[in-house]
DNA sequence: CTGTTTTTTGCAACCGGTTGCAAAATTTTC
DNA sequence: GAAAATTTTGCAACCGGTTGCAAAAAACAG
């Protein structure tokens, strides 16, 4: 069906190893067999199977990407991003949706059947664990949006999320709230964990009062409207903070129904700075996670782990920063 | 590095081709040998070479993706839903995002490289020809949110947009509205246009007055945003109807900020029912596109023209319905 | 023009599986 | 228990490329 190598080099006549290296970058083949071998190739149409290369080079440009969140809008963001850094340094994601049924195990198997020349594992919901699994396979990893540890055993690129929350307490306060509730994302998450405990410990410190303290079953809309719901059955705080953007506007709509209004009646601030944070029905407040920078970095440390698996591991952090709208009362 | 079939065989005392033998559905192993294999794998931690396996059966089971609107968060719903769907067939999605820049050609040329069993182009905006390129090359192919055709040469799952346009205008007259404006998604879409033409050509026979009639320039919050601030400057509709509940997103917002509230000074109606259109803040009425139904038929379709690929071209139209919420004034 | 060095080429083995075919082993039949 | 029918097994060729190695060709030096 398909031209072969075998039919090209009958054509040119030539070998087949000539026409493998007139294909193979930085394979030697003079100018003249070169032209022959393009020449026919272009006649017959042909154009090498990567399968069949693949199975020869033990290379197949394949990186597994694997995700758990498919109802937050950030992560098309995220996808957008990621095909888009793969693509341009000519490999292909091969997409892994781990739904809670599916077993990790069998996504560590599966991936290594497809021998994906690496993984990111892109979840800040994942237990550690899991990148793990890779690294013990030998197959490079990289946990993006995972959480920051000072003695890495694997590559993980991200943010300081302890640092993040305490950011978030700091501009409560700057803007004179005193007593504040915290919302925050899935308590299994270790991204929603470390910015409920930077968030807690700086308040303290400043002498921010945290009244409510409630985490949401998901980073999900939903999760946040029925959260906050619950939260406003005690009303002693001026102002939340919300663990991610999603589930900030599913709280501030809770308190719009309950009749209260944004930011006379209650401030918030969200976390992420997804596109829609911008939207003007909620023109949130919010810490800006730098996602496409961590996203390209995660793909250049990939890229970097097919020439070097040994490299040792590796955390990057980048900076988050506050970006105001107007959910929070003026200072 | 990784155990292959070979070492299993040795360990397990049979030949090659029986190991290969057990772990190929349907094929003939006795009781025993299979027992003596399956330790001897275990023991081993052997799992089969899919690449090697593509290369000696001519199948990937490696299904080509491709979609080209990331900006849209119906595509989370779309990449969810493929995902889990190929998944549970034991298939793998190998995602292609087709920004403008990159060339159609080289996309086909990429996913024909990696023999790819079959593709499935996720796209209401694509034209038609580029799944055809897929057809000529002689893969599986099916557009999935592609137009209708009534003599299609390709396999086309979707709706019928033009009919669904004429259930906008239909609807917009059981609320009694008089004059209309219609807001389309860009110009260049087949869905856009059909969706707009069943609109125009019901509205006119219903004696429902289209006043204004604009195109935004993407299925996108902006370009609704942007398009509904052109629309307001010559305000003689009552009521918008927009080719996509982002775009009417963008477009409520522009209005809102205009001093407008709905549905008492304007009334919107959108089109998908994506999640997000039933949040409070929007709580849209809409033209619901069964998403998941059309999602979990074009997988079916493609997967059973792996077996025959000689199949005839069919058309899949699954109906769309009103969903009531709050953006239109009470009939 | 010859001898040396460098580049290009083809051979053949290999990557890790599958599969048609015939021989061997097992089961069935009488 | 032998003959016939059926199932299981191993051999060997194949899928479509890559690559180390040695021979052949080309380039260079004197």
């Amino acid at each position: 069906m398909a031209v072969t190598l075998k039919e090209v080099a009958e054509r040119a006549g030539v070998s087949r190893s000539a026409v493998s290296r007139t294909f193979t970058q930085g394979a030697s083949v003079s100018a003249k067999t070169r032209k022959k071998v393009e020449k026919a190739a272009r006649d017959l149409g042909y154009s090498p199977s990567l399968i069949a290369r693949s199975l020869a080079t033990n290379r197949t440009k394949l990186i597994g990407l694997i995700a758990n969140n498919f109802q937050n809008p950030v992560f098309l963001e995220v996808f957008d991003l990621y095909t888009r850094a793969l693509q341009e340094r000519n490999l292909r994601p091969l997409l892994v949706n781990l739904t809670d049924q599916t077993d990790p195990s069998a996504s560590v198997q599966l991936l290594k059947q497809y021998s994906v020349d690496g993984v990111i594992v892109a979840s800040s919901t994942l237990p550690p664990l899991f990148a793990h699994a890779f690294k013990e396979a030998q197959v490079p990893v990289v946990h993006a949006f995972g959480r920051f540890a000072s003695t890495p055993d694997i590559h993980i690129v991200g943010i300081d999320n302890e640092h993040c929350g305490a950011l978030a307490a700091e501009t409560l306060q700057k803007h004179r709230y005193k007593r504040v509730a915290f919302l925050g994302g899935p308590q299994s998450a270790t991204s929603a964990q470390d910015r409920g405990a930077g968030f807690t410990r700086r308040a303290k410190e400043i002498g921010l009062e945290i009244v409510s303290s409630l985490y949401a079953d998901a980073y999900a809309y939903n999760s946040g409207q029925q959260a906050m719901r619950e939260l406003l059955e005690d009303r002693r705080f001026e102002a939340v903070f919300c663990g991610d953007d999603l589930i900030c506007m599913g709280a501030m709509d809770a308190a719009r129904d309950a009749g209260l209004s944004i930011p006379q009646d209650v401030g918030f601030i969200g976390f992420n700075d997804m596109n829609m944070a911008a939207w003007q029905a909620y023109s949130l407040t919010t810490i800006r996670q730098p996602t496409s920078e961590i996203i390209l970095s995660s793909v250049d440390l990939v890229v970097s782990m097919l020439d070097t698996p040994e490299r040792a591991p590796e955390v990057r952090l980048f900076p988050c920063s506050v970006v105001e709208r107007s959910t929070l009362r003026p200072v």
